[in-house]
DNA sequence: GCATGAAGGACCC
DNA sequence: AACCAGGGTCCTTCAGTT
């Protein structure tokens, strides 16, 4: 271990001796959701009042732990800097080189599109208060155990979601505490999501409560009918104001729950600004460069989605704290194989701005766990397995999935999380014995063990209301799936389909009327850049090119299971999945699996006669070339956003959300370490930042 | 060299 | 006197396979 590793490591622990919390523990116990609004105490004596209260508790030790391990990695950050620096790394090249990206996310900037976040106000909260009045204006939290939220009275206490009912009884001693009741939430959820979709068919949910709306269309069609034409930034921004207002109205009117909103051109934009007025109001951002490099310059880095304490803290010890020091230091953070283009995205407020409905077929895993009070009794543990196994087998069924890889999670009395997984080769996970088997092999193959959690998750998913089993290798959808009363987000989104073009697609050449600011955010630090041209950064000539062309292509579909496919397929593509399509072991499949329920393999790794799907180079062929554009878009593979999370559904109704934006665009490996010519790539902390 | 698996994490709501 | 959810997604690292 280096002297500075050393150091670390005493200054991390210092707390454990003495009385004093480190600063860095306080802030890791405050809990993610720090930045909410509507605190009342000090926020500094908050932090105290939450760390002090789970000292010296199993938790805290783990945090602590890990407290010290990030303080470490910190430190080898940045001695790789300081010792790269001495080894003289041209900065000014590496700067230079940012230039060029910023060049071309400018050159992308897109401000034609009107993204709209909403966000419910305490959702869980609200909801409960409706239900029960006496709730009114008093201090509640709902959930058991942890906090999933608080009322806003609750808030000002410093109580916040995620955290443990103890540690929010000490901050507010009169705090009540109601169950969450998963039900209800779905039921207004819909009700909500159905307001939403009445702005924006093709509107994107992101969990229960929130949602990403595209009201281009939906502007320029109000428009059309009351006889607008060109019409002022000013009169716009006046119109967006008023839609989005009548839309939380009329949310507020259906199910009498509050909602927030942000209103900007993309959706990290918007989803920041939610939160900028938050109970029951909205924010505008305008729809300028220079407004939303106003906006971001000043920006702490947390609130970019994506960035969470741990990105934030790497960050920080950089230098970096806002949005303007990811343009300052932009020449550091390349050094360091930092996800740049991702940050700079990001810092210059210039993000995906592409809404789309979530997909079933996006769908990556289903899985269910538990938490209890510690046990290690075999007996105790196996039930509890069982039991989640059994959940998980009726969730599966329910949703109508299977899948080849199963992985147990359990998290042992100390809250050290462990996994173990195994994929079939052949079989699937289906039948409760299937999932069962395993997972009680692997518990037992570790079992003198201490534990607060156990769960199993299917991943690798097979969606059985498709049709064939080809899909996996496909990243289309369309027409498939059928709409099933207990997925009420089905509809909409089904034919755009798994082309997932960003809004990078087809600006290259649209772009010319740009120039003029893309040349002048070359030159020296957009910050600096005094005489930005607003006016003609909201040019709306190529108002929602892309966004048009890429959401409708015209399809073409197989003959044998008709599926469809981009116009852009080519026939040679076209010809490799009916290949696919033809095969033997396909129609084999198609037709056993209308008779009978033969594929979950009833055991571990033996398996049914189920070959696996279609030849390999078939397989192989299709999966690169039929369904995205990738490989082009590969060039423009910058950051696409983060922001858009999936969220899961809780409720027994299950509907299935998943992920709301595209897969799509790799992290592009190339232009990260050509550029850098270091090996032992320094974890980038930052790569989930993907989209 | 590349795709896959397994295990561990960061993050989100 | 005790003791921090549960549903997901994506990324990374390290092997071992093909």
């Amino acid at each position: 271990m280096s002297s500075k590793e050393q150091s670390a490591m005493a200054s991390a622990g210092s707390s454990s001796s003495s009385t004093e919390i480190s600063d860095s523990m306080l802030r890791r116990m405050a809990g993610q959701s720090v930045n909410k609004a509507g605190l009342k105490k000090d926020q500094s004596e908050i932090n105290k009042i939450i760390a002090e209260a789970s000292k010296g508790s199993k938790f805290y030790e783990n945090e602590r732990e890990k407290d010290e391990k990030l303080g470490i990695q910190i430190m080898k950050l940045l001695d790789k800097r300081d010792r790269l620096l001495k080894e003289g790394v041209d900065l000014r090249r590496l700067e230079r080189e940012c230039d060029t990206f910023i060049q071309r996310i400018e050159s992308q900037r897109d401000l034609s599109q009107t993204i709209v976040h909403v966000d419910m106000d305490a959702f869980y909260a609200n909801v409960e208060l409706l239900a029960d009045p006496t709730l009114e204006g008093i201090a509640f939290g709902v959930g058991t155990g942890v906090l999933t939220t608080a009322s806003y009275e609750a808030r000002a206490y410093g109580v916040r979601s995620g955290m443990p009912v103890f540690v929010a009884k000490k901050l507010c001693p009169h705090l009540r505490m109601v169950p969450a009741t998963f039900n209800s939430y779905g039921e207004y959820s819909g009700k909500v999501m159905e307001v939403f979709r009445r702005f924006d068919p093709n509107m994107a949910k992101v969990g229960m409560d929130e949602a990403f709306l595209n009201l281009t269309t939906y502007i320029q069609e109000e428009r059309e009918k009351d006889g607008t034409g060109q019409e002022s930034e000013n009169a716009m921004h006046k119109r967006r104001e008023r839609i989005v207002r009548t839309i939380r109205e009329t949310c507020k009117k259906v199910t009498g729950l509050t909602v927030s909103a942000g209103i900007a051109p993309n959706k990290m934009l918007a989803k920041i600004c939610s939160d900028i007025n938050k109970p029951n109001n909205q924010y505008i951002l305008p729809f300028t460069r220079q407004a939303v490099l106003d906006f971001t310059r000043t920006l702490p880095i947390r609130k970019i989605p994506g960035i969470g304490r741990v990105s934030e803290r790497c960050l920080e010890a950089l230098g970096v704290i806002t949005c303007g020091d990811i343009i300052t230091k932009r020449a550091e953070l390349h050094l360091l194989n930092y996800g740049v283009i991702e940050l700079l995205k990001a810092g210059l407020g210039a993000t995906s701005n592409v809404v789309e409905a979530g997909r079933r077929e996006d769908r990556k895993s289903v899985g269910c766990e538990r938490t209890f009070r510690e046990k290690s009794k075999r007996e105790e543990l196996i039930a509890i397995v069982e039991d989640v196994a059994e959940e998980l087998t009726e969730t599966l069924q329910k949703l109508e999935y299977t899948g080849k890889t199963l992985s147990l999670k359990y998290k042992t009395h100390d809250f050290k999380l462990h996994t173990k997984s195994h994929t079939l080769q052949h079989g699937e996970y289906k039948t409760r014995d299937s999932i069962q088997t395993w997972a009680l092999k692997a518990l037992e193959e570790s079992l003198p063990l201490k534990l607060r959690l156990l769960g199993l998750r299917v991943n690798q998913l097979r969606d059985l209301r498709k049709k064939g089993g080809l899909e996996q290798y496909f990243t289309n959808p369309s027409h498939s799936r059928k709409l099933h009363e207990d997925d009420e987000e089905a509809e909409g989104a089904d034919f755009n389909n798994a082309i997932i073009l960003d809004s990078d697609e087809d600006l290259e050449d649209s772009e010319a009327a740009e120039t003029e600011q893309v040349e002048r955010a070359i030159n020296g630090s957009p910050f600096n850049d005094a005489i930005t041209n607003a006016a003609s950064s909201t040019a709306v000539p190529f108002a929602s090119k892309q966004e048009t062309e890429t959401t409708h292509h015209p399809m073409i579909s197989c003959p044998i299971c008709s599926r469809t496919f981009p116009s852009s397929t080519t026939n040679q593509d076209l010809n490799a999945h009916i290949d696919v399509c033809l095969s033997k072991d396909t129609i084999q499949q198609l037709s056993s699996r209308r008779s009978s329920p033969i594929l979950g393999s009833s055991e571990s790794v033996s398996s049914t006669g189920e070959k696996s799907v279609g030849s390999k180079s078939a397989n192989k062929r299709s999966r690169r070339d039929i369904p995205t554009n990738k490989e082009d878009e590969e060039d423009y593979d910058f950051l696409r956003p983060p922001t858009s999370r999936n969220h899961s559904t809780t409720s027994s109704s299950a509907s299935v959300s998943p992920t709301v934006t595209s897969s799509g665009g790799s992290s592009n490996k190339k232009s990260k370490n050509v550029l850098m010519g270091t090996k032992e790539a320094p974890r980038n902390p930052f790569a989930f930042m993907k989209r």
